[in-house]
RNA sequence: GGGGGGUUAGCUCAGCGGUAGAGCACCUGCCUUACAAGCAGGGGGUCGAAGGUUCGAAUCCCUCACCUCCCA
């Protein structure tokens, strides 16, 4: 199974290798990295631009200057020793004052984003010598607000496009907004309504007016949120798809597939929103399931008294049936043939037509056609040659078509009436409960109404196989891989896109008609005009604008000029990464997949990730009405930028949705105060260290080489990690790194070190250029933190010359591979403190009593014996767990407890002990231990196991039954001690 | 009706053939001059159910149950 898997994951990264050099794009391996990190290509002169506050902080931003003004206070009112030596003005003029205690993201973040701004750090040149990594924003609404799924995609693109911009790829993550057609125009339209007016009233062209107003005043909020979360976008290349440029590559768009027969208009049987009064495309359609009533209805037939059931739940269509169909090998009723029946309440004459979409379990095995309010009679009537009567009017009232009685009722009011009519003239057979799924407009709520009516409509059949085969081809790869079932699915029985939306507020169709009805597709006025041979002031342009979506499609390469050929065009298209919700898979990635492969020959972005829906703590959708929703600037405001992204990245693991507790969200702040503080202390203890840009372990002691070699392990993982998307696991290796082996080992071991008593070599040296490394490893998560304690290392300019931004991300590095007995040492070290430590809780002996270590030698433990009792162990003993003395022999009586560990005998004697172990406890561990070697020599005993197991877990096997054979030794003899029977 | 995903510690989730992990929560002791947003220690799971494959299954296969999403 290993091999599998293992084979499986190994093929996918092949063939991104395979499909990164054929491009000589997307390269898995960094580029060479720059000789000296400092401004290189893509660096823009930021100018000695002087800065005479001091500071890039506390700029205009309101916000920035309050904390400013309030920190200042702050620092006066506590008095503060002179400042160390190592607080000074870094190079570039960030006045560095001594580290508060008090960690707090909003005393900085504020003042990073500027700085990054400022020196233009995520602009991006084209062309450029370093390699391209390229994503485009899904484009937000431009005057919604970010949700919770905006905060969590943009802080996975963000994190990408750091982490590819540090390996040193031209990395642009290119932002923008969509105009979102009827959500947007509906916004104003309520607006309007609050003004007693409406659009219709208004006029077009003020209502567009309108429009742009309302969209000018809202655009500033997206761009102020991404800021807010660190996002790292090129701005000078922002787009909005209603803009010059983008409006210019939809009307070449439409011209060319309208040219190529496949945009067509025709009149069509639509999803009709009465909500919205516009047509709707299948996808904006949300079937839910509905308990209506299903009503049986005796249709007499013309001349005699025989009479037929057909079953409906929509009576009030009735008055525009104009068939009934039977399955065509369906004995019961093939006798009907060119008979008629008459329609009740209409009272019109019917043919019966035989058509095979016909049930025959269905009810009574006859079904009524109404080709002008429903799809699949719309069909039968294609079929059949049968005219449609349109009884229901865009509105949702009845035609004059529907009679005179009916005529301006509301389809509901119709549809009693009917009943009312049918069952006083006796016809209503019988009336049952009935569940069905039926349609309603995912954006107004309201039952879809289908009509008939003229739209534009995009065939895609023809685009669709060559986004199945891009995904199989491996030019195309979904993350996680088993959305590519329904991708495969949704292609494959995929069907026109009604493209016309009778809205204002979008791309009007470019498309003229003529005083004679006759239509010119063109890419202006002017055009059209001249095919048209008229003036082109005598053609009307079609009212309708396009589906929102239909821009969205063209976004990964009308962003970059499309269809002009441009040197942006060339520089980043195919894009390398997209991030977007699992949500909108149809309605726009398999868009853009097919008309960039039309349109450009080539996929629009060789990866998808997909992520989950951000759910609130329970697991409940987020929405307005349950009040549950979560709005990302007000966490910001409360945890800091980095610990909802750190939040956010740690929670997205493939295919699951995201509960997001707000808790979650103060455990990582914490996190962040973490590290503040392990630098805080750093800083002040480390002397004149300054990180090294060439460390080797040559030299090194053990802990400063094992956490050199920790490092360099996550890093290596980290890489892999984000590589495949896996954020989660990323988060969860930094978090360990920080956390655990840096603030609870590592350091702890350090300070003997750097306190002097221990001579160490380069310990100062060797923790700066740890949290160097680590601080970059983590800056793509948690930018604006690590950019504020990196830019504080004494000796980082050595690494970058501005900013954390553009430092290298740090890989495995080759040189910091300790010797294979480290590993030992470390664990048997790890080993005997948790003894200890244990120990010490276990006889109630107070925190900071010091304790004797007594270790009885034992044979083939020289190894173990020679570590424990080198000079170099008992300051790290002492460190860590309180170990005064070590004595080389038999544990004294007073020892309580004798533990093994790798051959030794170990048992630590404590001042002021003031219980010894509770027999229950030892009594406990001794059945434990004994059920546990039960099992493993049973194992053994195993003829199979022995034989068909590989050798490594054979002596693995034999290695645990002698541990547990010997503590449970010591167990029963520190029973025996406790003076307890075992 | 078809298909996807899920079911592992109180909660949220990793692990996906070698005998169970993390974070948070909980309990105990500590304000130990980096951090009480902290430190140290601890308790807690027959890995949804039943079969099968295997020396060995949370992990692979089959069946079932429940939850969720998509499509019809």
């Amino acid at each position: 199974m290993a091999r599998r898997a293992g084979a499986g994951s190994g093929r996918d990264r092949q063939n991104r290798q395979r499909l990164a050099l054929g491009r000589g794009r997307r390269a898995d391996r960094p580029p060479a990295r720059r000789a000296d990190r400092g401004p290189g290509g893509a660096r823009r002169r930021l100018g000695g631009r002087a800065r005479p506050g001091g500071g890039p902080a506390q700029g205009s931003h309101p916000r920035a200057r309050v904390l400013g003004r309030v920190r200042q206070s702050c620092a006066t009112r506590t008095a503060r020793p002179a400042p160390r030596p190592w607080v000074g003005v870094s190079a570039r003029g960030v006045a560095m004052s001594e580290m508060d205690k008090r960690f707090d993201p909003r005393s900085y973040e504020a003042r990073w984003q500027r700085f990054w701004a400022e020196g233009e750090f995520f602009v991006c040149p084209a062309p450029s010598e370093r390699p391209p990594y390229c994503i485009m924003i899904p484009p937000p609404n431009v005057t919604g607000k970010l949700h919770m799924g905006h905060a969590l995609q943009s802080t996975l693109q963000d994190l990408l496009t750091r982490w590819r911009r540090m390996q040193g790829y031209n990395a642009l993550w290119l932002p923008g907004t969509d105009h979102a057609g009827i959500a947007t125009q509906l916004m104003v339209e309520r607006e309007l309504a609050r003004e007693g007016t409406d659009r219709h009233a208004l006029g077009r062209e003020r209502f567009l007016e309108r429009m742009w107003r309302w969209k000018g005043q809202y655009h500033g909020n997206i761009r102020r949120q991404l800021d807010r979360l660190g996002a790292s976008c090129d701005w000078t290349r922002e787009r909005f798809t209603l803009d010059e440029g983008l409006s210019r590559a939809v009307r070449e768009a439409f011209v060319r597939l309208h040219s190529e027969g496949l945009i067509y208009r025709g009149e069509y049987i639509v999803n009709w929103s009465t909500g919205l009064d516009t047509a709707i495309s299948d996808l904006e359609v949300e079937m839910r399931s509905v308990e209506d009533r299903l009503w049986h209805v005796a249709y007499p037939l013309e001349g005699g008294d025989e009479r037929v059931v057909v079953a409906t739940t929509r009576p009030e269509t009735m008055l525009g049936d104009v068939a009934i169909a039977y399955h065509p090998e369906d004995e019961r009723y093939r006798h009907l043939a060119g008979r008629r029946a008459l329609v009740p309440v209409a009272g019109r004459a019917v043919p019966f037509v035989a058509d095979e979409v016909v049930e025959r379990e269905f009810g009574s095995g006859l079904v009524k056609v109404t080709p002008a309010h429903d799809p699949a009679d719309f069909e039968i009537g294609r079929r059949h040659g049968l005219a449609g009567l349109q009884v229901i009017d865009r509105r949702g009232r009845m035609t004059e078509a529907a009679g005179e009685r009916f005529a301006g009722l509301t389809v509901d009011e119709a549809r009693d009436r009917v009943v009312a009519e049918l069952r006083a003239a006796g016809l209503l057979v019988r009336e049952e409960r009935y569940v069905h799924n039926v349609g309603f407009c995912q954006r107004s709520g309201v039952r879809v109404q289908p009509l008939v009516s003229t739209q534009w409509f995009c065939d895609v059949s023809g685009m669709a196989p060559r986004a199945l085969a891009a995904l199989r081809e491996g030019e195309l790869e979904l993350v996680p891989e088993s959305w590519g079932k329904t991708w495969e699915h949704w292609l494959s029985g995929i069907r026109p896109w009604c493209i016309s939306r009778q809205l204002w507020w979008g791309h009007q169709i470019p498309a003229w008609y003529d005083e004679a009805g006759r239509c010119f597709v063109a890419l202006d006025r002017e055009e059209a005009a001249r095919a048209a041979g008229t003036a082109p002031d005598r053609l009307t342009q079609d009212p309708d604008v396009l589906d929102t979506w239909f821009s969205s499609a063209l976004w990964p390469f009308s962003t970059l000029g499309w269809p002009d050929d441009t040197v942006d065009l060339r520089t980043f298209y195919p894009t390398s990464v997209l991030v977007t919700g699992f949500d909108i898979l149809f309605f726009w990635v398999a868009r853009m997949v097919m008309t960039g492969l039309h349109f450009t020959g080539r996929s629009p972005f060789a990866r998808v990730h997909l992520t989950g829906l951000v759910r609130d703590a329970e697991g409940q959708k987020m929405s307005k009405t349950k009040g549950n929703v979560l709005d990302p600037e007000e966490l910001i405001e409360e945890y800091g930028a980095d610990a909802v992204r750190f939040t956010l990245a740690q929670l997205d693991s493939p295919g699951r949705d995201i509960p997001l507790d707000a808790e979650r969200m103060a455990g990582y702040r914490a996190f962040g105060n973490k590290i503040w503080n392990a630098t805080r202390f750093a800083l002040s203890r480390v002397g004149e260290a300054r990180v090294a840009s060439d460390l080797t372990l040559e030299g090194l002691a053990l802990p400063e080489r094992w956490i050199l070699a920790r490092v360099s392990e996550v890093a290596g993982r980290v890489d892999r990690h984000f590589e495949d998307f896996r954020f989660d696991l990323a988060c969860s290796e930094l978090y360990h790194l920080f956390w655990s082996d840096f603030c609870d080992w590592y350091i702890e071991m350090a300070k003997p070190g750097l306190d002097g008593e221990s001579a160490r070599p380069r310990v100062g040296e060797v923790t700066l250029t740890v949290l160097d490394r680590a601080l970059r490893l983590l800056h793509p998560v948690m930018p604006f933190l690590t950019e504020e304690l990196w830019q504080r290392l004494p000796g980082h300019e050595s690494v970058s010359a501005r900013t954390i931004c553009l430092a290298p991300y740090p890989g495995p590095e080759a040189g910091w591979t300790p010797p294979e007995s480290d590993a030992e040492q470390i664990e048997l070290l790890r080993r005997v403190v948790a003894i200890v430590r244990n120990e010490r809780a276990d006889q109630k002996a107070p925190p900071r009593a010091a304790a004797e270590l007594w270790i009885a030698p034992g044979a083939g433990a020289e190894a173990a014996e020679r570590f424990l009792l080198s000079p170099s162990t008992l300051p790290l003993l002492r460190a860590l767990c309180g170990v005064e003395r070590i004595h080389r022999e038999e544990p004294p009586a007073g020892a309580l407890h004798r533990h093994p560990v790798s051959g030794l005998v170990v048992a630590p004697v404590f001042e002021h002990a003031e219980g010894g172990v509770d027999p229950a406890r030892l009594r406990a561990q001794l059945v434990e231990v004994e059920e546990a070697l039960t099992r493993a020599r049973a194992r053994l005993e195993n003829p199979a196991f022995l034989s068909k197991a590989p050798e490594a877990v054979v002596a693995g096997a034999r290695r645990s039954v002698e541990e547990l054979a010997q503590k449970r030794t010591r167990l029963a003899e520190s029973l025996a001690a406790a003076g307890a029977a075992p």
